[in-house]
RNA sequence: GCCCCCUUAGCUCAGUAGGUAGAGCACAGCCAUGGUAAGGCUGGUGUCGUCGGUUCGAUUCCGACAGGGGGCUCCA
């Protein structure tokens, strides 16, 4: 007989997994095996199949595999260390797993009993017991789980025939239950596949616990959920376990306040943050570098008030279907006005206030304007997830004919500017119709093609994500890679079809007659808010020198030294730069060690030597000193860096 | 918004088995003029997040609220 396997014909007839795995010489890289849009373990029957494909260990599929398998070792380990601990549901997650327990007398875990909990594992891990699967009809496994009030509820969801996702996902069908079975101890209510043996599972560790409901409700039990993760060897969780500490290390809100560049007064209100002058300064610089290259290419500025009447988002249709990320309304003289949710709104009353052209388009506006948006203060976090935000916002209204062609320059305009912040890796997404839209089939097929060349023109690597459109417009999305490999989503372009109609645009064309402009938002930085809170963290703090109040700090040795440092930080100051002298009111230790923490880029440490050398002792950000380091290379070296980024664009005006 | 955890000096944190508190850093003054991550001495510093309850007495115990953190959820 000829299986196929990941579409190779191979010969043989096999039993199981294992036998087929042996029999194409593949070992423990592979951990599953799929077939019939199934995953299956590796015990399963492969009687009658001819077709397979392989489940790789290292995949994201055979990683959450490993990871479900460590939550049920991890529920057992529960189950030792505390009789009587009712279990309800554990699958794995993006980064690890969970399981959701309710502890006897309603305890709660502290993270001392974590490390027992580990320790408990780790010894389960060391038994390798098998994870043995066995299908049972309803009866029996209401018998088996008489003591666990939860999967005796998901069993009898599912046997209504409802049951969601989830509840099918722990009982494995409808017609029989799967359950699974790792000793005489333990045993699951799982859908699985599960890894062969406990001691697959090579590196765990437990990271936190928290509170959660029983199916996510706060009518039901509360229940105690603890985090985990775990992987194929303890070199990959170590590498794991370091990025975490290296993500806590970046923390932007932890950075921030030792920068002393914003804060988040509880008088203002959560999401809303103040700037501090070396933050407000960083702005300054973000804001007017982008503002000129808008200028530099063909934008033209706006600026529109915070505050508008109703009439104006009931026009836009906001009230209609984000009235609950609004900021609630204010009274004042018999009218009702809210805070902007969104630009575009005011934008458009700008190309209405006239009668407009062809030759007017494409319209360029641009604007940093501040919105408020309503977020749930559970999502709140730092810089990156506020509720008063300023975008970096630009409406391009132009004709069906230019759409492509002013997709393509928005497109290289953006990754250029992004660069020019020294940021190097992208990737673009592709959101198309979902389901749920509005507007013709043919206008999405237009916008949907127009986002798809422009993509292809600039060359930039992009997947599609279909269906996840926004309702009324086909998207671009571009998405960036930190220094420590996080992706964070920055830029989105949405070609709209939708707010043109709702306020009947038009312009006329050369054949003198009314027509309706394509219209194209685009926040580029996204807010600027969160894109200082992406350069802080992937800079570790440390931003380039051209985006800060302060470039450089002179240390003189001691008084006898002040007058050269004097001198040097004149000529830098001719230089353009910026520049402070920390004189000798305290030990030199102490001095560099400031400027290191307030993360300086050039430091330079002057004394009688350098004085009578003509050089500087030459620090820079996380490198080694330099001393004797010849002045007139230090001048220009903090001439070139504190200079603006020259932006590399192809596409002219 | 929901769950869990946290809230003591400007910051980081200790502490009181219920009798109104302490360290380091920071800050101020004086001394020290120092060659690359904390020089020395002296000094001031707190409604122990807020409100309520229990108590002779609450920073400590209980409750509510606020703020922060970790998750969940949501993100046209």
């Amino acid at each position: 007989m000829l299986v196929f396997v990941d579409g190779v014909a191979v010969e043989g007839e096999f039993a199981t997994g294992f036998e087929l795995v042996r029999a194409v010489g593949g070992g423990a890289e592979i951990i599953a095996l799929e077939h019939g849009g199934q995953l299956y373990d590796l015990s399963a029957t492969l009687v009658g199949v001819n077709e397979v494909r392989t489940v790789a260990a290292a995949s994201k599929a055979g990683r959450s595999i490993l990871r479900h398998s460590a939550a049920h070792i991890m529920a057992q380990a529960v189950v030792d260390c505390f009789p009587g601990t009712k279990y309800a549901i554990g699958p794995s997650t993006e980064e690890g797993f969970f399981y959701d327990f309710q502890l006897p007398g309603g305890a709660r875990f502290d993270l001392a009993e974590l490390a027992v909990i580990e320790e408990r594992m780790r010894s389960i891990i060391g038994e390798r017991q098998p994870f043995i699967r066995q299908e049972v009809g309803y009866n029996e496994a209401e018998r088996i789980f008489f003591d666990q009030p939860y999967k005796l509820e998901i069993i009898s969801r599912v046997r209504g025939a409802g049951g969601t996702e989830d509840d099918l996902r722990e009982a494995g069908g409808t017609e029989m239950v799967s359950i699974y079975r790792n000793s005489e101890r333990f045993v699951d209510l799982c859908r699985g596949p599960h890894v062969p043996d406990t001691g697959y599972v090579k590196a765990v560790k437990l990271l936190r616990t928290s509170g959660a409901y029983w199916r996510g409700s706060e009518a039901n039990d509360q229940l105690q959920r603890i985090y985990g993760t775990a992987f194929w060897s303890e070199g990959e969780l170590e590498a794991h376990l370091v990025r975490m500490r290296e993500a806590e290390k970046r923390d932007h809100r932890k950075l921030g306040a030792e920068l002393d560049w914003f804060h988040f007064p509880p008088e203002v209100g959560g999401g809303l943050p103040v700037f501090h002058p070396k933050g407000a300064y960083v702005r300054y610089r973000m804001e007017e570098f982008s503002r000129k290259q808008h200028l530099a290419f063909g934008y033209q500025l706006a600026w529109t008030p915070h505050i508008a009447k109703a009439a104006l988002f009931e026009r836009s249709g906001h009230l209609g279907w984000y009235r609950d990320g609004m900021f609630p309304p204010m009274e004042m003289e018999g009218s009702t006005y809210y805070p902007k949710p969104m630009n575009c709104p005011f934008h458009i009353l700008i190309f209405e206030s006239q009668p407009r052209s062809y030759r007017d388009l494409p319209l360029r506006l641009f604007e940093f304007g501040t919105v408020y948006r309503y977020e749930r203060s559970g999502t709140l976090h730092g810089l990156a997830r506020v509720r008063g935000l300023t975008q970096d916002d630009s409406h391009i209204f132009c004709t069906p004919g230019q759409l492509a062609d002013e997709l393509a320059r928005l497109l290289e305009f953006v990754l250029s500017l992004l660069r020019a912040f020294g940021l190097e890796e992208f990737a673009a997404e592709l959101a198309t119709r979902p389901d749920k839209a509005v507007g013709s089939e043919e206008d999405w097929e237009f916008a949907t093609a127009a986002a798809r060349s422009a993509l292809e023109k600039t060359g930039l690597e992009y997947t599609v994500a279909a269906g996840e459109g926004a309702f009324y417009a086909p998207k671009i999305d571009i998405h960036l890679t930190d220094a420590i490999g996080r992706r964070w989503q920055v830029s989105t372009l949405q070609i709209d079809l939708q707010l043109p109609q709702r306020f009947e645009l038009e312009y006329q064309s050369p054949e003198n007659t009314k027509e309706r402009p394509f219209m194209i938002h685009r926040a580029l930085f996204g807010s600027v808010e969160r894109f200082l809170a992406i350069l802080i963290e992937h800079y570790e703090g440390h931003l380039p020198a051209w985006l800060l109040d302060e470039q450089v700090r002179l240390l003189p040795v001691n008084d006898a030294s002040a007058g050269y440092a004097q001198e040097i930080a004149g000529k830098l100051v001719a230089a353009g730069a910026r520049v402070t002298v920390s004189g000798a009111g305290e030990p030199l230790g102490a001095r560099v060690r400031k400027a290191k923490i307030d993360r300086v880029p050039y430091l330079a440490v002057v004394g009688p030597q350098d004085l009578a050398n003509g050089t500087v002792g030459l620090t820079r950000p996380r490198s080694p000193e330099q001393r004797g380091f010849p002045l007139s290379s230090f001048l220009e070296e903090v001439a070139e860096a504190i200079r603006e980024p020259q932006l590399q664009l192809e596409i002219g005006q």
